[in-house]
DNA sequence: CTATTATGTGAACGATACGTCACATAATAG
DNA sequence: CTATTATGTGACGTATCGTTCACATAATAG
């Protein structure tokens, strides 16, 4: 890294570009993506129009950046704890854990991410989408790849696709996000990673 | 029911007002609804701009009528379907069976309804917003009786709480239809529904 | 066939918001 | 301290879009 090789006004350019993205972040999380202007954005991050102009060509690109700067952030964050467990088992309770802990630290992020990787962005950038669906993709393989390791060991009985089940145990993992939004009271997120966990890993009937 | 006692203008209203919300749903489900203008809306359904805001107070009354009347026949389908099966799994696999059905039929009426049910449509409109979350809410907690019932009865085991299954199964058939929205042909819809409630009913783990 | 009412139209208006650019201010060099 | 360069500013141009309304057209009644 040559995060000490940068100048005084580098490092400047950094915290100003940094500040722009924190305020255009918590209004986007807030409003969407077309509820807010440049104008807003501008005064909430104390700066001039003009100077928005300077560091983003436009406010798709300055969204983009946004978007793409926190979605691999995200990315990483959730790569790093799968390969924390020694055990399979162990890694998806880090997994859930991590997301848990990632989602009460930055609820803005979240929404923002929810936003984009689900649908309802629609095609308001395609390109963007698309690199982010990758991203998405990649970590779904990744944790199709657990479940994989799992059924070729014995610890897991083949009930399903592994990428099937990778799916399942993220869009689970999210859905408890999604009520835990709406009604933190009533539906935490569990402190517990085997309350998500146990849905898929015990089965429901009884023969 | 008084569909025979309309005068023969009162039925081409009707008819012209469901043009002009077939014309919107397409547009604004490819598009979303701020990248769709009214003027756009005004040609696709061939009525100029005036009549629209002869049948519509505004671009919000438009949306908000054609969501909500989309998210009411989806709604009232899926409760059917639920009542179909005379056991719990049976009933489950109704579900899920209803689900792909309307999935197929309508594709443009999904993506309005994921945007609308899952977070990304901001404060764009909370008061619509709040309206189909308690329907949405409302199917859930229906959804959860079954697994309750299948718990009393001694036919399900009880490794989660109901609510928690019923979000769980909504959300991984969602799951599954989003994968599907995106590769078709890599990942179809299951014509079987047991291969999306496998993953719940069957255990994971081996022992 | 004429009068009256209901329905349909699209040019025009006002508001909003993106993006520019001529200028002001601050930093740096000589 | 002055000159030069780099950075920051915000009023303004331009475009788009939601909405209106005076008018045209069609339907209905007398």
């Amino acid at each position: 890294m040559q995060a000490k090789k940068k100048s005084r006004r580098e490092r400047e350019k950094l915290r100003q570009r940094q500040a722009m993205l924190a305020g255009a972040l918590v209004l986007f999380s807030e409003k969407g993506y077309h509820n807010v202007s440049m104008h807003e954005i501008a005064k909430k991050s104390e700066f001039a129009i003009g100077t928005l102009y300077k560091f983003f060509k436009n406010k798709e690109d300055l969204y983009k950046s946004l978007v793409l700067e926190q979605s691999d952030q995200f990315h990483e964050t959730l790569m790093q704890s799968i390969e924390e467990g020694k055990d399979e088992i162990e890694k998806l309770r880090a997994y859930i854990r991590a997301k848990g802990q990632l989602f009460n630290d930055n609820i803005s992020m979240f929404r923002l991410y929810f936003a984009e990787t689900r649908g309802a962005s629609f095609n308001i950038m395609a390109g963007l989408d698309s690199e982010i669906r990758e991203q998405y993709d990649m970590f779904l393989r990744e944790l199709a790849r657990i479940f994989e390791r799992g059924i070729q060991t014995g610890r897991f009985k083949k009930i399903s696709d592994p990428y099937h089940l990778a799916v399942a145990i993220e869009s689970i993992s999210n859905a408890f996000i999604f009520i835990c939004l709406e009604a933190p009271d009533k539906y935490p997120y569990p402190d517990d990673p085997d309350q998500i966990l146990d849905i898929i890993l015990k089965g429901l009937v009884s023969f």
